[in-house]
DNA sequence: CATTTAACTAGACTGTAGTCTGATATTAAA
DNA sequence: TTTAATATCAGACTACAGTCTAGTTAAATG
């Protein structure tokens, strides 16, 4: 029988209370314009509870990153059955472009890129470039079946390459200050690679 | 006539004092481990001095990006003129790989894509991105000329996806820690979009 | 119940990048 | 020559992420 365990609640609650307050303040300010004494303050925790929660500051935007996971599963589903793989490849990392500038943002996409590097922490930022890969994966096995790729790279090369350039959209669209949209961005790309795949080399 | 400008002659000898400190001591501990404390201790001078010269901790290893600028001329001059403009493209991007890991160094690599995204002051990583742009943009143009190129993709265009590989290779090498050369792990993505350019889509 | 264990919290403290103020030395201007 | 302007330098100081220690309260054990 399952106990209410209140202490185990306790927690939860400071949590949670720490990670609306941060989301709502770096939404507000802007990340690196909000101090974490400040999220501990108004979030009426202490510097003790923010870091038994979160491992460091940028943890916060890494939780958030947990639902590129979901979303990636929810599109690889609705995929209908008689689609091409490489159409299903198009569409998948259109759909994920426009995810993640509109559901993540550009300043979120940069604290993660850029803490990616300095810690070896980041667990869902790993894991979810794993599951990625995955997705990715099976999407060119499919392909290769259906023959839609004339290369004769393996499987792993191919996924390896897609997830490079992915991520070089990414880093390219969080350095540069143009206006331009993250799905467009990555269309002349992804069109090429895949064309590319298509035929010997 | 020129007069031996002393106060900024001394300025020149600290600057080169610290640089020379800087990178012994981040060749010897790593990046992180080195304090500018540290720095401006050993190298006898001190923080009003570090900070009158660099702006920043990380601007000591953008200082030595500029050689890759120099590399970059270096390779482009040194192609024979009879050789395919797409050839001349993936030994460009080979040759460039090879030198960012061998000259540079996958931490110095790390230290500037980071702080890259944190900052609007590094000028010298974004020109050399600003110099490759335009090496890439002529080489395309070139390819084009030759009718090398099917895809009627702009060169603006083609000249973005490809810096945009690049960046992504290099983040890829950078966040992994298999022990693959930079070098070959740009190969299979290289390939693919070179032949990709090279057939209608 | 009594005692031990452990999750949770508070906030003082540490480490370090970067700033500020003022001193000194050199060059330019009057 | 005197004065003003400016580059260089020193090191105290600030800001802030992250650590540490101790205290509290809930749960497990006997």
């Amino acid at each position: 029988m399952i106990e209410p365990r209140k202490k185990q609640l306790r927690g939860e609650k400071t949590r949670e209370k720490i990670l609306k307050t941060s989301l709502k303040l770096f939404s507000e300010k802007g990340y690196d314009k909000v101090t974490v004494d400040e999220i501990v303050k108004k979030s009426g925790t202490s510097k003790g509870s923010f870091y038994q929660h979160f491992s460091a500051k940028s943890d916060i935007f890494l939780v958030r990153f947990i639902e590129v996971d979901d979303y990636y599963r929810e599109v690889f589903r609705s995929f209908p059955v008689d689609m091409d793989a490489t159409e299903k490849l198009f569409i998948f990392i259109r759909k994920l472009m426009r995810f993640l500038e509109e559901e993540m943002g550009k300043d979120l996409m940069k604290v993660i890129y850029s803490s990616a590097l300095d810690s070896k922490e980041h667990t869902y930022f790993l894991n979810s470039n794993r599951s990625l890969f995955l997705i990715i994966r099976s999407l060119i096995e499919e392909a290769k079946e259906q023959n839609d790729i004339g290369t004769d790279q393996s499987v792993n090369d191919i996924s390896q390459l897609i997830t490079q350039s992915l991520m070089g959209i990414i880093y390219h669209w969080g350095l540069n200050n143009s206006e331009q949209s993250l799905e467009s961005l990555s269309i002349p790309l992804t069109k090429t690679i895949i064309n590319g795949l298509k035929t010997k080399n």
